[in-house]
DNA sequence: CCTTGACCTGGAGTTGCTCCAGGACGGTAG
DNA sequence: CTACCGTCCTGGAGCAACTCCAGGTCAAGG
């Protein structure tokens, strides 16, 4: 898969793939002797759980560590672990804010038309 | 009230407060003889706004925007509806993306599991 | 009178992209 | 065979939205 159809499948640019492996945050990815970017669907699961925990808030810094830790294997399963439970704790706290949002937005335009109408 | 108040009370920092007022985000907020901010309840309360439309993901430019229409009075009342209602969505949208992700990571944790127990 | 604490300003630094210039390469049309 | 097109490559500049810092002011307390 090349990295175009990589970046449709998980939702990330072209651009920002790139600058994810410079980063450390995805394995080298293979190349074609074009020297182009192959991606396996292994390197595409990856990308859209990267995607998805972006889109959620997760910290670079704290994806580059759980990509090390995938990379070393089995033995590293129950720090990940903590690392997912920890971000699905992040995930409730955000429901929090939408929550309390919504309320202070449905506040307001009531209000506003409380002023429509008086 | 000081800035240091405004900041607890609102959930920004102080110096997020001094940048959206440089930026135009917040009218300009008066001050005391001695040159320092003094935040009334009005003042304090658009903070909250802010930090709550800022937290869920509202652009600075939207917020500028809004601030200004907000500022000539009621006659833009039907802008700013237009404005929260379609931030509204974007919640809604959010909550997609977020539950999403709590698939993806139950998905992820439940495989854990799986290959501890194997 | 001197220090402490909260505030001020202008500007530099950080994060996480996002865009762009300049160049290579493979496939198709003439 | 050559011209052109689309997609890719790299390194680096630009941008949004903070965040931090140096250097300075001022009121109040010991």
């Amino acid at each position: 898969m090349r990295i175009s159809e990589a970046a449709s499948a998980s939702g990330l640019g072209i651009d920002t793939i790139r600058y994810y492996e410079k980063a450390g945050l995805l394995p080298p990815v293979e190349r074609g002797r074009d020297g182009k970017r192959r991606f396996s669907a292994v390197d595409v699961d990856w990308l859209v759980l990267l995607s998805s925990l972006r889109d959620t808030g997760m910290r670079m810094e704290t994806m580059r560590y759980f990509a090390r830790l995938y990379q070393r294997g089995d033995e590293t399963i129950p720090e990940r672990k903590r690392i997912l439970l920890g971000h699905s704790e992040q995930l409730d706290k955000q429901r929090g804010v939408l929550d309390r949002c919504a309320e202070i937005l449905a506040h307001k335009l009531k209000r506003y038309d409380e002023i429509a109408a008086s």
